[in-house]
This record gives C-alpha cells, structure tokens and sequence, in this order.
DNA sequence: GATGAATGAGTTTTCATTCAT
DNA sequence: AATGAATGAAAACTCATTCAT
C-alpha cells in the first residue's frame, strides 16, 4: 500500500492546478510554523506558496483550518514510521525503535507540531490516526518485550513523547547540528532502554492515553 | 554566596515600587514566551504583569531587551544547577547528572528560552554565564568517567541538549503530565549514559560550542 | 391583461434553467437587499440563490444592474396596486386607497426599494413606470374629491410617501408584527384623510414630482 | 433637570481630548449608519471624526459597541422629547403628540437607529430608557382620552411605530424634501387620531410591548 | 450556460511605539 | 515614575470581479 500523501482530502477532487496550490501552500505552512510559531503571518505563508492570501483563505477558511491539516499530516507521517518500525521489529525490535525515532528526525519539518504538546487535533481524521500510532509501537514493544530486549516499563507514551521532544524545532540552530544533536540524543535514549540494571521509571498521574485528551485552552506545562 | 536574584541589575537601584514592577513584567513576559512564543504581544505581557504598556517600555526599551533578560535569568538558572551538580558529584556523578536534568525540568517555567534553539544571548553578562556552565558540567562529567561511571563519550553538549529538550514548553498538556512524561524521559536517558555495551555515540559536525556562534536569522533545524 | 411577471425583461428568451436561475438570483436579492441594505456582498445572494457568483455576474453585470431590476419589479408591483384600485374606487375611493396602501404591505418583500427613499432608477422602463403611478393615484384622489370623501390637499406624494414609509423593512421585527402594526398605521393615516375638521396640510418646497429628481449621491435626509 | 448629554458614560471619565474625541465619532458615525447603514466602514467613520482607526477602536471594541451606544443616544432623545410633550399635554394633548412626532423628525439625525425595526438594544441603560418611554406616551394619552380628543384604541405603540417609520433615513431624498414629506406624513396621522367616526384599529398579534423582546437574528418584516 | 478557481483591492482588527499628562 | 491616549503600520479576513475549464 502506498502511504497517504500529506494533504490528502476527502472531499470532492479538487482541479490540477488547485491541488498544487493547495499543497505549495501546505509545504509553506510547515515550515513558517516551525520558523515563527502557529501565528506565524498568513500573507507570509501565502507569499512563499506563491499564491494570493485570498486563495489560501479558499483552501482553509481560517488559521486553525490550516493548522489542523498539517497536524493531520504529521499524524500520517508518525503512523506511517510506526507501520515501517513493525516490519523490521521481529528481526531486532531495539533496532526497530531507533530507526522509528530517527526516522522521526528525518521528517521533522513534516512533522510540524507532532503529538505530545502541539495544538491538539479533534477532527475525526485525527483521531483515528492517533488512535492507530499506540497500537503499532504497543506491538513493537511486545516484540522487543518477548526478547528480553527492553525494559519492561517503556510504554508508547515514552516513544511518542521522545519523538516529540527531539522533532521540536531549534530555530537558531542550523539543521546539520539540530540533526547531529538529536540523532546523539536518540542513541543515548535507545541505549538507556535496554534492561541491564535499568531502574524502574516513574509513573504518569493518568494511566490513560494523553494525547487524544488535551484542550486547547488548558495552560500546559 | 546568595544566588543572584532573577533580573538582577548592575544600574542605579530602583525605587521598590519600579522593582517590582520590573519583576513582575519579567515574570509576566516568562509566562507569555512560553505560551506564545517570544512574539507574544508586549501589551499583553503588560496587562498580565499589571502595569501599563508604557510602563514596560520604561524598563525594557524593546521587545529584544526583554527577550534578552529572561533568557539570561535562564542561563543563571542553569549556571546554578550545574553548580550545585558539581557539589555532590563526587558521591554519585550519575545521580547529580539527573539531579541537574530534573533540577531543570522543575524550574522549566524559568528556563523559558534555553540554550540550544532559543534565542541567542551575546551580551557579555550573558557570554560570561554561558562560559561558566560548560566547564562546570565538564568537571561533572569528569568525576563520573573517574569512576568508570559514565559511557566515555558523552560531553556537556549531551547534557545542555537533553536539558534544552525536555525543558521545552508543552503548551497543550497539564503541567503535571508534561512533568511526568519528562522525569521519565530524564530517567530513560541517564540510565543510557551508562557504560556497559553502550554503543558509541555518533560525532557532532562541528566540534566548537555551538550555543555562543548561532546567529538569530540563520534557518534552523 | 395579465400582470408582468417580476424580472421580465426584452431580451432574447432564456433557456429554461437560466430563466429560473435568474428569478432565484432576483428572489435572493430582494431579501439580502431587505435584511442588509443593497450593499449586501453579491457572492452571498448567489449563495442563496443556490447559483455560483460567475453566474450572478452573468446575468447582471454588476451590482447596478441588479439592484435596477429589484426597483423596475417593485415599481410595477406599485403600478399594478394602484391599476387596482382604481378599479374600485368609484364605488368607495377612500376604501380603494387603503386598499392600495395595504396591498404595498402585503407585497412589501417585493417591494424592497421603493419609491421615495429608495434608489434612483432612470433606465427607461422605470421612468416609464414611476410616469404611470401618479396620474392613476390622481385618478384615485379625483373620485374622492369628487364625492367630498377626501381633505382637498392630499396629492398622489403622500400616498406614494406613505407607501413607502410602510413598506420599509424592519429587520428587527418578526413578520408578523411588523405587517400589524404596519396595518395599523395605515388604518389611522387613511381615516386622518377624511375631509371633517381637518387641518391643512403644509406645502412641499418643490411641486415638482419627486421621485425622478433624486441624485445618488445627494446627501438625503 | 439638564437633559443628558448624548453618549454620557458612567465608567471613569475622560480626559478632556479623548472625550472630544469620543464625541465626534459617535456625531461621524451617526451620520455614516444614517447613510451606508449600520455595516458602514468604521475607517470611514473614524475619517470623518478627525481620529485614527486605532483611537475609534479604543473607544468602542467591536462595531457593535458603537452600535449600541448610538440607539442609546436615540433613546435618549425619545425619552426627552416624550418627556417634554408630556408637560404640554394637559393643555391640548393632541398637539401635543403632534410636537412630539415633529420633534421626532427634526432630531432624526440623532434618531439613526430608533426603536421599532432598528438593532437591539439590551444593555441595562437601553432597556431602563425603553422602560421609561412607554409610560410617559400612556400618560399623554390619558390626557388625551380622558378630554376625549383622541380614539379610544391607539396606543404608545402607534406612535412609537410612527416615530420610527417618520425617522428612517430616506437616503436618495434632499433633506429639505424629506422632512416636507414627513411634516405632511405626521399631520395627517394626527388628524387620523381624533375621534369623529373613526373606524377601530385592528389589534397587534402580541398585546405585549414589542421593543423589548426583539431578537438580532430573527428574521424580520 | 454554468462553475471552480484565482486575485487585487478593500475593510477589520491588532500591535508596537510614542507622546502628553 | 507611571499612565491614559493616540497613532502608523501590519496582519487577518472579506468581497467584487475576471478567467479558464
């Protein structure tokens, strides 16, 4: 199966030339709002697409339209390296999980505002390509688990949340160090996930999934 | 010695009532950075911290004055933790490693632009803080591979690295679970600075400091 | 003879579907034009004549034209109510007024600029038009003062005023209410037309009909 | 009692410039709705006020805000000009209504938005003005009925409906003219009102006060 | 004949900054 | 020293109009 293309819709198919204006703008959004934040200008996400505001504003009928979308497809991005991470688990699952988050660097200027401490995202999409991430890494974890390969107290949270922290965008740091920098960080992390004398990890206050139960207007930590 | 007060000034003393509107500007302008990004709206930093606008442009000339302050009460913050680290290394180093990384992440509402992807600090109280913390950290470090305690390629970068990330703002997520999700991930990561067969970290581009050379218009990664 | 369907016009026969389209853009205009004033944004009469924006444009060419033809459809609905009455005002021609003046009520959703107050209209067909009202209004006052029904001073201006006082939408106001007081008004203007004791009426400064010596860009009162 | 000067606020006062200049849009921005309709540019206002687009904004948040207090003012003016037929009444209180009315007109620059059809009006001034009005109209009337001057059946709301529908803004029509024709218009509703032979006025569905129970987003007549 | 799409030119609203009190 | 007030400039958003399918 081919992965989604990132902006995929449901809706009706749109013209030759609007879809590309829609994914130039898109493209633009990702990375004016990892330079500048989600409020980053609209005329500027729109100039650097190439287009008028105006058809921005025709694509996405207000910024939160825009910034859901590039959640969504950071979403997509995510379940597609958790699916790509079961594949190769059952050979070395410890290896599986390092290439999952490494992937994850690869991709962060897809991966605008990905998961844990991102706006949170509620459309129907949304939810069920969460709802899919924890079940694929869950059975990587298993694998791993099975082998003795891992501490036994990781839980998906904790990959979803390293994901997170080391796709966040450094914006005064040229790319090729942000890179080297989180790509030493995921070793280090990887390293410490497997059992030896590993001490047990603490708890979370809520043993639920965080991600899907965020509101926007909780002042977050 | 008496840790230096946040917002400390080397100028003529204020009169109390301008100090503490000074604090609580600072106070306000931390809060507001790490909800909205350091765009966030001056006026809105003066309402919070109730003083009028005027009056937050009579203590901080200008948006970067501001930004410049709090990410130097950030380094002090930092400077300190490194310091008290260095005090009980000798005992433990891996314990005063995490103790500096968990030190961190509970004083994160200080630490609003840190280090490694804020905002670049080149004044020279700053310079000279930023100075301080990379040998302290080194001389950390150095107790710790004295004792075979620690995976002999890790460097003070790994650690101001970790700290920058984990300190990061989760806008969207109660500060009690950002909280938790970062102890966790503090635990996972000194637990992978161990030596055992830890396998050897890959190098950085560039083997200068990084935190003192960026430049605030270079596209970061 | 039949009565003009609102919207005829001279032109070349429409197809079917275009003709329908028109009279749903004419419908949609008479409300919006009602509920927000003819500067009411042309895309959202198209969205409520279920037709695209392109088509609105095709069949008037600009906001003028449709804005014309609104007024031409309402001065034939006014022309048509005083044909009507006088009809029957030989038998009781104040009754044959109030008639009329209820009549404009009644159809006031068709009647969405009319007259005094209302847009110029000079294309030829409106002049035409607005050239027939009065002297069937005259024709109307004529059979009153003939029978004495009528104070002597009453000219076919106040009818044609108070038509159009009553006939202006209140936004405000469920229909209902509007059309009860509206009557209400109406009942006490045309018992105030009796001859009795009345008083004189003042002059209008000009005696020249109004109507057709309006300037849109005169300042109004 | 000196009559309130229109666009009094109970809040903190105002320095003396920013007052003038408060005035002067309310003045500017009455004159706009009179002529464009309440969606009038506020730019267009604030030009014609002499003050930058920002100090409009300072003054008055969103557009209903400026709204609101301009029928406030026009309630004001109703009140006052009830308030004053009422001292009249007891000598001829059918010339009494009959100033009123013409009071009406001549201030229906101020009137912009009155009453019956206008924007609602909810604040707790705007409702005690309404309150008030009502009132002082029935006790004109009793005047009125109990000399038997007047039909038995009309009532304040008649002559609130007939203040509004005389006040409207006949935008295309020269002052002058408009207020002969509304002059006109009053002296033969006043005529109407005397008893003789009068025919009885068909009632209002709601025997309720209107005015205060109207809703912005009901479609109206 | 109808429509999806795009755009330039507004209009609304916000915000940084300065001034006078 | 602090504040109310004002403003210019920018950014968000809307709308009339045209074009290509």
């Amino acid at each position: 199966m081919a992965p989604r293309t990132p902006g995929d819709r449901t809706g009706p198919r749109l013209r030759a030339d609007a879809a590309r204006n829609r994914a130039q703008i898109l493209a633009a959004a990702r990375t004016a709002f990892r330079e500048l934040g989600t409020a980053a200008p609209l005329d500027e996400i729109a100039r650097r697409a190439g287009v008028n505001i105006a058809t921005l504003y025709r694509r996405f009928p207000d910024r939160d339209a825009l910034v859901q979308q590039v959640v969504l497809d950071g979403f997509a991005a995510v379940a597609e390296a958790a699916r790509r991470a079961l594949e190769t688990a059952p050979q070395d699952p410890l290896a599986a999980v390092e290439r999952f988050l490494l992937r994850l660097v690869d991709e962060r200027d897809t991966l605008v505002l990905p998961l844990i401490g991102g706006p949170v995202a509620t459309s129907p999409e949304a939810v069920d390509l969460q709802g899919r991430i924890a079940p694929l890494l869950d059975e990587v974890l298993a694998h791993a688990r099975s082998r003795g390969a891992i501490r036994p107290d990781v839980t998906h949270m904790d990959l979803i949340t390293t994901g997170a922290l080391v796709c966040r965008p450094m914006p005064y740091l040229p790319a090729e160090q942000a890179k080297a920098l989180a790509t030493r960080h995921v070793r280090i992390f990887v390293d410490g996930l497997r059992p030896g004398d590993a001490r047990p990890l603490p708890p979370t206050p809520a043993h639920q999934d965080i991600t899907v139960h965020l509101h926007p207007d909780t002042k977050g930590g």
